[in-house]
DNA sequence: TCTTAATGATACCTCTTTTGTATCAATTAC
DNA sequence: GTAATTGATACAAAAGAGGTATCATTAAGA
């Protein structure tokens, strides 16, 4: 499930993937927020688990703020995924806790749960964020 | 998401699966329950969805019990996932509630969402619930 | 006809997760 | 020194998931 937090994670990155290539390298938490429509208390706290996935940057002090940690044809959806959470974008709480379910060994669902799963993640995996980037886009 | 709701009522659908395949057409709520590890109350309550989403049928009174409405080779996952919730097992809320986000029209990532979104709609449309009644599947 | 076993309908409750807010400390440019 | 910015942490409100309870209705069979 994408929630509002992977979701206006994604926008962060997409936001300071824009503002890389113009070359401001920097940009502040409030800007990035009013651009993209983004709680600003709310988006302080995901820049946190993006600055510890080592996706952006961040400085302190007048004239600090957030940027891209690389370029963003390195940094792909399942990146962004994978920072915001420990649990992704997880299809059913069967892929990450199989063992509270004691019919997992056996269970025909979770072989077919955890196919899907792959498909989407490998999915997230090849959509970098330069790629989103285009004109006209947002 | 796949929840306890959607993934109770493929267990279900399951169960009724083997009993159809051994003849036995009509099967107890209770009966059901047992064998899957759903709770009884739980499992009466999407008992109702799965009827009047056209996939069992119920009889009522003694001997009464519920059954599969036609054959399994019949029924696909994704149909078990639409008559279970009005909400199938979307990817984002920006799926089933774009216009909610004024976004939407430009969103980069409500288009990717969509592309994965349908590839999982797809897939579940391809598993048929007579292909999970293997023998030594539960 | 009476009893029993089953579903139908509806309402409610509790816990967890999601989403969002508030506060104060630390840092840096000028 | 001041103002602007992030760091850390704690709190609160709202929504949703998961589960329970109650009583009505129906049908089989003694």
């Amino acid at each position: 499930m994408i929630t509002r937090e992977t979701d206006y994670s994604m926008r962060m990155v997409l936001s300071l993937a824009g503002h890389y290539k113009r070359g401001e390298k920097t940009v502040s938490s409030a800007d990035v927020a009013g651009e993209m429509d983004i709680p600003y208390r709310f988006l302080r706290k995901l820049v946190k688990r993006l600055v510890d996935g080592g996706l952006i940057e961040s400085r302190r002090g007048k004239n600090g703020g957030v940027g891209l940690a690389r370029d963003p044809s390195l940094i792909t959806l399942f990146d962004v995924v994978q920072a915001t959470g420990p649990r992704g974008v997880e299809m059913s709480p069967c892929i990450s806790e199989p063992k509270s379910c004691k019919r997992s060994p056996l269970c025909q669902l979770l072989r077919e749960f955890q196919v899907i799963q792959g498909r989407v993640d490998s999915h997230l995996k090849r959509v970098r964020i330069s790629d989103m980037c285009k004109p006209g886009a947002r």
